[in-house]
DNA sequence: CCGAAATTAGGTCAATTGTCCTATTCTGTC
DNA sequence: GACAGAATAGGACAATTGACCTAATTTCGG
């Protein structure tokens, strides 16, 4: 089936994307590691940026999907921002080794001067606009985007310096200083809301 | 005279590794921007791994050099730790464009698997133990290194995502936020020594 | 079972890559 | 002013790149 090959072909190209860049990727790593010819790719991709294409799609989509089934998970908005933070933990080993998906290629297309790094923005934008959404549910109003904004940063920051110095321990404290970080926003919120002196 | 060239070449180099990344830039780049003919580049570096050395100590050297500066310029350590989070301002345009030169090298260069990544964290430690070092003037003791981890990391993940969305509000922001952060800091440990209740 | 369309394999293509060589020009010393 | 060595130019080299083509195979509706 053209459907499955395609894919096999996008969730292999995504890998290669990501461990060893876009740019350091050839048809030849692609194919060798999916297993088919060379040739048979021009059939699913004409050009190269076709299968980023691919790849951004499929990280899009795997993403919402994710962040879908964190709201779905019944617990408060804070509960699904930490486990946002938490995707440091989870992946961390991946983070050590290669950084972070979105950051590092997002970075490797600006310099590039590629199309697509839109469409890679993109999936930083994903992240933003869910991670404001449950800021709003918490009731920062118009503060909630900046808010998003420093999380998604701070998280950045540490995913690249993990890399740099291949540091777990680092990689847990910093973690645990957004977790506390989160929790001394949300005291402060409620101290605004309710100033019962003393 | 030879080391002028060699020194034409390191700087080119070092420009277009930033603007455009390491692997992406061939030598006939660095060969039509000095002006000079690609065999004379063999005279000077064997391999492009020689000028990727060459330009890490270069990097290496300008920014030992600025870090000195700062340091005899007889402010006081926390100025001087400010003088770095402002670097984000002051290289904001390009950082916006190309994101931190330290960082997206790093990052690279670990996709790549390269020799010389090591040496590319080499610059993040200059960073890193400079800053430990302001914070240990101030007083911060064994924590100092967490706190310039924590800065490094911040400034990170703000070069990232200014580069990826062109973003200069939320730079200036951002570095509004970690000098804040570090007045926190430093207002929590004068507290912590002098502690005089109400 | 047939034949058309979809799929795949293998190979070609020009362009570019890093590397390397040789011939020429420049530079400074006796 | 001659000459050795450094510096430069220009090109050759095999290997790899993305792109493209054609032929063989598979798939599936009628």
């Amino acid at each position: 089936m053209a459907a499955e090959t395609r894919e096999r072909i996008v969730e292999a190209a995504d890998l290669l994307f990501y461990q060893h860049g876009f740019e350091a990727t050839s048809f030849a790593d692609i194919a060798a590691t999916v297993g088919i010819s060379r040739g048979n790719f021009y059939h699913h991709f004409k050009t190269k940026d076709d299968i980023l294409d691919g790849v951004i799609n499929r990280r899009l989509a795997n993403t919402e999907q994710m962040l879908d089934r964190w709201e779905i998970a019944g617990s408060d908005p804070a509960e699904r921002i930490r486990s946002f933070i938490h995707i440091l933990i989870v992946n961390g080993e991946k983070i050590r080794k290669y950084g972070c998906p979105v950051g590092t290629l997002s970075s490797e297309l600006a310099k590039l001067n590629h199309t697509a790094k839109s469409d890679a923005a993109a999936l930083f934008t994903l992240f933003r606009s869910w991670l404001c959404r449950q800021f709003e549910r918490l009731g920062f109003g118009d503060k909630s985007d900046e808010l998003a904004m420093h999380i998604l940063g701070r998280s950045q920051g540490v995913a690249t310096l993990a890399n740099a110095f291949d540091d777990d321990r680092f990689l847990h404290h910093e973690v645990d200083l957004m977790c506390t970080w989160l929790d001394d926003q949300i005291a402060d919120l409620t101290n605004k809301n309710n100033p019962d002196r003393e």
